[in-house]
DNA sequence: CTGAAGTTTCAGGAATTCCTGAAACAGACA
DNA sequence: TGTCTGTTTCAGGAATTCCTGAAACTTCAG
């Protein structure tokens, strides 16, 4: 049971590595994809064996990938260490990843936006500097407004809706003559 | 000329912080800002000179950027030197980086994903774990064919979709009844 | 209260990543 | 050809980030 199977291993490594593309570090990538693929809820010191990792080190990650809500801590009965698990559902993984990326990335970069757009530009250099950033700004607020509304929607429909994809184009076009929507620029 | 103004400043040093928290680097992160907000082309001694960085290091991030697809090399005339610029529109940038992260980070993710899926499983864990991947392969997949349908349409049918947001919900229900979909389960 | 089982903190060494200056390279032109 | 203008490469020092073991802390049982 300490051996990692090859399997698992491999899925393991990977998502180190991919961690470490994004500001996830390695051992924190590899963490939680061992959690990921764990039948059974593990506890720190299964994770330190069978990633070979020291306690503490699994114990930071542990408290990292708490801070991303993308395990969740459980306490089994007869039993006083903490185990963790992660969601299985995938879209769940996804909205929880997104919701912290906004909070954490996607909200400071707007309202250094705002702030931007609000200053009176006092040269030629700054006015066009304000353009391009409006038009980030607006790009930005316009796709997390959509997706928060994506977000509410239930899976089903989500689903179909996806794999609609490009059709869902002939649908609007055809609603257009029904009901022609307000033009928007 | 040489001084940044206060508000290119705080959108450069800020797209700095950014980039480290994603796999790119924190000076690569604000030479890409500054070509952005730039009303022309730059040259490198130009950022190097703005920036305060040594001229090799922007001459890297330049090198960067461009197999990121960010910036375009540009020669002006009468002018041996190269300049740099980037598109000035968000979707423009948005498209570009999706598929930069697609190529490096998805498709390999993928192709991981699917060499597992082939294995016999050996064992209730190796089965277990291969259901776990089985949801995120599939999720991903679902995502990344949806946004390629979705670059295909125009910027206006795109953004009439988005601000109509959960509203499409309706829109589906409605369609529904007239031409109803075979059930996907 | 004491000890056992478990978790967290933290200083500092290890590893990695970043950045620079110096040198090599490339092309244009007299 | 030599020189001038510009770009790229690269070794290695600087800075940052990561990881560890030891010690402190917490909680519970006896």
């Amino acid at each position: 049971m300490s051996q990692l199977s090859p399997l698992v291993s491999s899925f393991v490594g990977h998502f180190g590595e991919m961690g470490s593309r994004w500001g996830i570090n390695r051992t924190v990538g590899q963490i939680y994809a061992l959690i990921f693929v764990a039948p059974a809820p593990l506890h720190a010191d299964d994770i330190a064996e069978k990633l070979a990792f020291s306690r503490s080190n699994v114990s930071m990650g542990l408290k990292e990938l708490q801070a991303w809500r993308l395990v969740k801590l459980r306490h089994l009965a007869g039993d006083r260490r903490e185990y963790f698990e992660a969601p299985a559902n995938a879209w769940e993984i996804f909205q929880t990843l997104a919701a912290e990326r906004r909070r954490r990335e996607i909200q400071p970069t707007l309202s250094m936006l705002r702030n931007a757009l609000l200053e009176y530009p006092t040269t030629e250099e700054d006015r066009i500097a304000q353009q391009r950033m409006k038009g980030m700004h607006d790009l930005i607020e316009l796709m997390t407004t959509w997706f928060d509304d994506v977000q509410r929607l239930d899976q089903q429909t989500l689903s179909k809706l996806m794999k609609m994809g490009a059709k869902v184009q002939r649908l609007l076009e055809f609603t257009g003559k029904i009901k022609p929507t307000k033009e928007t620029a």
